[in-house]
DNA sequence: TGCTCCTATGAAAACGTTCCCGAGAATCTC
DNA sequence: GAGATTCTCGGGAACGTTTTCATAGGAGCA
């Protein structure tokens, strides 16, 4: 896993560009080229002083292993396959960070793609992508769940936020955070909710947030289902505002901040009339103005989770598990008493 | 690039999981295995109905080539590689889209990664990158000259925001913006300003902004160098309203985002006091309350060139080209008339 | 008609690894 | 101390392509 400056600017090399491969090493070494695998690939197997030699010799040349030999040899390539609805979401830059944290401290590389949810988008990055990985996180996939199937049967899968019998998973449970959110609004004296709802196959978030302010007795107005957009809690912002609810949970941080927006242009204060819950805990939530009340996931647990659940499923292990990822209100300044 | 469902589902494979290989084609077809590989690196070198006869028994088998054995006998990839700072920057997510789009349709994937502006970091994602790309893009590097230079000769190089004499570059030009940004200040009565510097290595952002300013006649104070946070422009916002400025421009739009946030935190009206500006025109700015006043770089136009500019230096074209990309100012809702 | 010159195809080498197999040396076992 | 086992290493096949070279026809030209 070290990487010398050497790896990327040999010091020794007569021309640049000029690839330094296993077979000079070896000579330089005198040591056969299996030999030479063998130090990079099982170091116990070759003597302490003969690994010396080695590792001194590829330094001193600068060799580093070429990618696409090993894998075409070995199977394996060191990738990993990241497949996310759309990277402008700002949910998804953090689990991308965190993810190709986590992997490459496994000699791993993340190659990312999206989707921007549209199946036949989704089947052609997936062709592409999956020739070039050991392996694939899809992110809410759209795919049917044979077609899910007969890929898993191809190549190690790890599904988030999507269910198929025998594919391991990632579950990320919204539910406590929910119900700390119900419960934050019915300490603050809130009885009328609006939950905007942004569709989107996750229809998971409005069934929790439906069950979980029931049975705090709050009462749940529901708009749309629309897109996940700002322009959404723009609109739905309107029709809040004529309404006599005091608080409104959105879809995801994006469509609270369209809320946020328009409340301001018509004058509603937040938290004075009317509170605000968002969902995601993006960028944009601690930054907005009034900052906002939110249900945090932890970018970097599902991140770590993902790759971990992928690696092991590469290895053979951890055949059909399921994790489940927690989620918590973050209170911020977009939530307060209830107006009487 | 017609992706069929066969080439990630075969459909007349006896087992998933074995991938189908040029042979199987070959002898399906009843070619040799060079008259299959011509059919899909140069057609035209193949008769008519030799061609269909192949290209038939490969989507009835599903095959499609194997990027690693591509790769190891052709020396390309088929791979572009984009290192970008940080991908939590909201700027470069919509870049990273992009270039995936224009990249595909020239046949390239592209591999991302970030380097946390650390250099040593950057060296060693480059180091991995570098082995499985056909050429990288690199963003405003931290790397030295030499460094540069030396990894331009080993492999294609497109520098963003980064001057090395010889090697292809994409050169953000901010001047119109900032010059259009002063104009409007200048033209909504105000005179003292305030720049919220951000640092990073790329100082010109602030030298040409204290240029347009006092060609416009704009008393121009300068805060920082910060880095370019939102806690930034929240402890900049706290001077502001101290101050006599009715204006302030910052690094990005991020810090202003904490200006404006800080501001009415301290019940200063904006506009109606004082008047903001980003740079970089990211989702922020469109959906802050009040919308920003911004910048604009178009993601979609540097990402093109980049792509576009990376891949005619891999095929040898455009040594030592640059690009220079425009801007412009985007008025929203936080410049208003300066108060008298 | 005989020659040259394309055009379409096949055979085979090469790309840089990994990994199986086997040989020899060293260590162990009784 | 002899056979068995382990350890260390080298030889060479294999991975799936691309690409060079050779070859057989067929077209073009005189």
């Amino acid at each position: 896993m070290a990487v010398t400056f050497a790896s990327i600017l040999p010091t020794n090399e007569e021309e640049a560009g000029v690839a330094v491969t296993i077979k000079e090493v070896a000579s330089a070494a005198g040591v056969s080229v299996s030999t030479v695998s063998r130090a990079f690939t099982a170091p116990d197997q070759v003597q302490p002083q003969t690994l010396q030699r080695i590792l001194d010799a590829a330094a001193k040349l600068g060799y580093a292993p070429n990618p696409a030999a090993r894998s075409l040899r070995g199977g394996r390539t060191g990738s990993l396959g990241l497949i996310i609805p759309d990277i402008n979401n700002p949910f998804f830059p953090p689990i991308f960070k965190a993810m190709q944290a986590r992997a490459r401290r496994q000699g791993y590389t993340i190659l990312a793609a999206d989707t921007d949810e549209r199946e036949f988008d989704e089947l052609e990055t997936i062709a592409t992508v999956s020739k070039r990985v050991d392996g694939l996180v899809l992110w809410a996939s759209m795919l049917g769940e044979d077609r899910l199937r007969e890929l898993a049967a191809e190549i190690p899968l790890v599904l988030v936020n999507r269910h198929v019998e025998g594919i391991p998973e990632l579950r990320i449970s919204l539910t406590a955070g929910i119900s700390q959110a119900a419960e934050h609004l019915k300490a603050y004296g809130h009885t009328r909710c609006v939950f905007v709802n942004g569709s989107r196959p996750e229809l998971e978030r409005g069934k929790s947030i439906r069950e979980s302010f029931e049975a705090h007795e709050l009462s749940l107005a529901e708009l749309g289902p629309y897109e996940p957009r700002f322009e959404t809690g723009v609109h739905a912002a309107t029709l809040v505002a004529s309404g006599d609810a005091t608080a409104v949970i959105a879809h995801n941080d994006l469509v609270a901040l369209g809320v946020l927006h328009q409340l301001a242009k018509l004058d509603v204060k937040v938290p004075g009339a009317v509170s605000v819950i968002g969902i995601d805990d993006t960028l944009l939530a601690a930054t907005s103005t009034p900052s906002l009340t939110t249900i945090r996931i932890s970018a970097d647990e599902v991140a770590t989770q993902a790759a971990d659940l992928l690696i092991d499923t590469i290895a053979g292990r951890g055949g059909g598990r399921v994790v489940e990822i927690g989620s918590r209100l973050i209170p911020r300044a977009s939530t307060g008493p209830a107006p009487r």
